[in-house]
DNA sequence: ACCCTTCTCTTCAACTTTGACTAGATTACT
DNA sequence: AGTAATCTAGTCAAAGTTGAAGAGAAGGGT
């Protein structure tokens, strides 16, 4: 799975309603272009098929003040909106090493009450402590390890990154046990869209991006 | 970019002439199907469109010992030799974050000379290195790293990621300089394929993540 | 003799992703 | 003023990926 519809649908959220093109200026403004592979391509067309899907309810729109083809703005339906829960919950668990994924469920957490993400991401360290110690009995050559050849390297940085991915969800989880950052239920939620007219400073340096809402 | 090309060329290359299944098979013994994501369809998808581009010629076999469909070989053109070290060597190197390509490539590593092997993880490790600073230089906020918000966990996540990476190839370098495993012209090569009516010892568990020989 | 499962080898339709392209409007430069 | 560049907004064909299905042969049990 790849990170396209949670990033998707989390845009659309934030903004209630909003069409292609915003989403494609929110991805850039949270670094997603860079992290997830989230081409112009890709967005218009998992827009269209989860309108399909009733997941977003699409709303075509009069040809729009500037200029350009004629947008077509989307919203969530009920259906999308707990598809996004389930996304985003099993995006955290999950313990594959799919990097991209995780960004955009770590981007989306704070809209889960804060017991709940702790309760997840620990979920997410078991089941990776669980896979290694699967991995490493399994793969444990009776021979020694030499018996692997290079091929041991391999494992080597899976079980690593492996290690490395839980240490991080640990640090994560005991932040926010401390009480770091602003979850559903808190008080003042955190959106990360831009207001109208404000400049996005970790645009790429030409990126001038505006966000009209 | 995914792994499956250069893992198809590997095994095709290893059996000189193949047909889909036995890549398939070699794909499995190596583990490759967990860490890729290669599908069966994929990889005779793989091996058609490299027929179609010169990059492994097809043999019509007749109908075959076995029962079944009748098979098609493949051997690497000189053309699919260039483009399996082309794919080797810029695997070997780019830093991005897929850490499916860079395992299919260690796994071939060997077919380089040493010389050649440490040189392109040196460039890897650079590499990484000045993505790491121009990243933490751009994004480092001058509001201060509260100004983020939980958003710079996933900056967090990737940097160490990425740190995580550099430490683990220069590991490797460090035992390939030492004069670990076999490289290309230095007598009896590492053939990871199975004999025939050989057992794949790793075929069967449930567990089955890593590479095994 | 019969059926059931497994193995061999491949195909296919549906879906997703990619990268290039279009085209009008606005700004920027000389 | 003229023209180059950039923004806005999206489409499309080609390529890649997935999951399931298919069909023949062979083994294994009752």
């Amino acid at each position: 799975m790849s990170a396209i519809r949670l990033l998707v649908l989390g845009a659309v959220r934030q903004h209630g309603r909003a069409h292609g093109y915003q989403v494609r200026n929110d991805l850039e403004f949270w670094g997603a272009h860079e992290w997830s592979h989230a081409k112009p391509g890709s967005i218009y067309h998992a827009l269209k098929q989860m309108a399909k899907q009733d997941l977003l309810r699409a709303h075509e729109v009069a040809p729009s003040t500037v200029g350009g083809p004629p947008r077509t703005e989307y919203e969530l339906t009920e259906q999308g909106s707990k598809e996004f829960f389930r996304l985003l919950r099993e995006s955290l668990t999950a313990h594959d090493q799919q990097l991209d994924v995780l960004s955009a469920a770590v981007g989306f957490i704070v809209y889960l009450p804060r017991a709940e993400a702790v309760e997840l991401l620990k979920q997410r360290v078991l089941g990776i402590e669980e896979w290694r110690s699967a991995v490493t009995e399994y793969y444990t050559p009776e021979a020694g390890p030499e018996s692997l050849g290079h091929i041991g390297e391999i494992m080597n940085l899976w079980v690593g990154s492996a290690d490395f991915g839980a240490e991080w969800t640990r640090g994560l989880i005991e932040r926010i046990e401390r009480g770091a950052y602003t979850f559903e239920g808190e008080g003042e939620p955190f959106r990360a869209v831009l207001g109208e007219g404000e400049e996005n400073p970790y645009a790429t340096g030409e990126v001038h991006v505006e966000d009209g809402r």
